[in-house]
DNA sequence: GGCATTATTAACTTTTTAGTTAAACTTTCT
DNA sequence: AGAAAGTTTAACTAAAAAGTTAATAATGCC
């Protein structure tokens, strides 16, 4: 018996629609019926393969939780002085933030509604243990001198903000600024430049 | 009749308790029952006041964006120099995010699940044009080179994401740092001076 | 006091949505 | 081919939540 070893094309089809309506309008907000209407198939096999709403929420969960920080790894190990690291981690992350554009207010969001949830999570992803050697080498390069010296978890929680909050209030800035998407994007792109110098000069010595 | 001229007591417990179980639960997630049982009164007694969960919760919204953004008119008003408005205008906003911690992730989370919503109210809140001054004070500011030059809309940007997101995710980073309540808004008060430093050091001239 | 208006409730109906079942269809194995 | 296991569906039930009603209690008015 071979279950298992492969994802039949139904629980695929089952995920990708959960996953798209579940981010769409939150687990309160989510309905089977759109889920399987989404999928192309009948109500009672979302309970076939997952045997619950609740369950098939938190495997769509489960599975986003570790693409919240995404495998920054490469440029956090390379040689390169921090200034670079830390502009190259922006441009990627304001990248990845833009191409999935929901998923920072979903994640946030359903952790702020059941904080257990993640807890329960934690240990499962390694993102963490790369945060924590980035902040150490930020320390270093803080004590040569190369860079001003602030508190490095600050200084990550600042570089976070400044990537991820735009991208989480864009409606907001949209229904403010008056703005189409088209030209709500060509900003949030600008702002890779922006932040990077915004971080650059800030840290300047 | 001085019908409306002044809300009786229950209409306004019904609304404080709305306004408690809406921003803790959401639009989807709240219930009239626990709404009713919050408020100490009978269900039937909601739409009594209010017609709908919809209306009430429309009444709470349209309440509650007024209050996204406060009313800082005095200290953009004031003669000080910008780095001390803006030094000002951060500590106040995450004293104020401090004291109402559920209200950004709240009209985030409401906006985007209907932004129509938002773009329907504008016009009713005058915070926009106070922003739109605190930017030109900026422009000329940067023109006589007291500070740097940067985009004033991505300043804006800035200033606003380092004080708000942290608030947002503080259950994410609640959970990754493994820190108890007491703890994290000892950090969350920190940054009142920590992010003002962060800003005066970049738009140091 | 008693009548009219307003406020409040318990019990009810309706609607919505999650979850189940039994039967039909497919695939696979011998 | 045909039995067994796995897959899928239409139609159903159960539960939860919104919304209604008709009767009761409180309030103000003459």
């Amino acid at each position: 018996m071979a279950e298992a070893l492969e994802l039949s094309t139904t629980e695929q089809k089952i995920l990708e629609a959960a996953k798209k309506v579940f981010i769409q309008k939150g687990l309160d907000g989510a309905r089977l019926d759109e889920i399987a209407n989404e999928a192309g198939i009948n109500k009672a096999l979302l309970h076939y393969y997952f045997k619950s709403k609740e369950k098939l929420f938190e495997k769509i969960f489960d599975e986003m939780i570790g693409k919240l920080l995404p495998d920054f790894s490469a440029i956090i190990e390379s040689q390169n002085p921090i200034e670079e690291k830390i502009e190259f981690f922006v441009h990627k992350y304001i990248d990845f933030v833009s191409e999935n554009p929901q998923l920072p207010l979903f994640m946030v969001t359903e952790i702020n509604r059941n904080p257990q949830r993640m807890k329960d999570l934690l240990g499962h992803t390694q993102n963490f243990i790369i945060l924590q050697r980035f902040a150490f080498q930020m320390i270093t390069e803080m004590q040569v001198g190369r860079i001003k010296s602030f508190n490095p978890l600050h200084l990550m929680l600042n570089i976070m903000s400044l990537c991820i909050f735009p991208i989480i209030s864009k409606p907001v800035i949209q229904a403010i600024l008056q703005l189409n998407e088209a030209d709500l994007n060509i900003i949030l792109q600008q702002r890779k430049e922006e932040v990077s110098r915004f971080i650059r000069e800030a840290l300047r010595p």
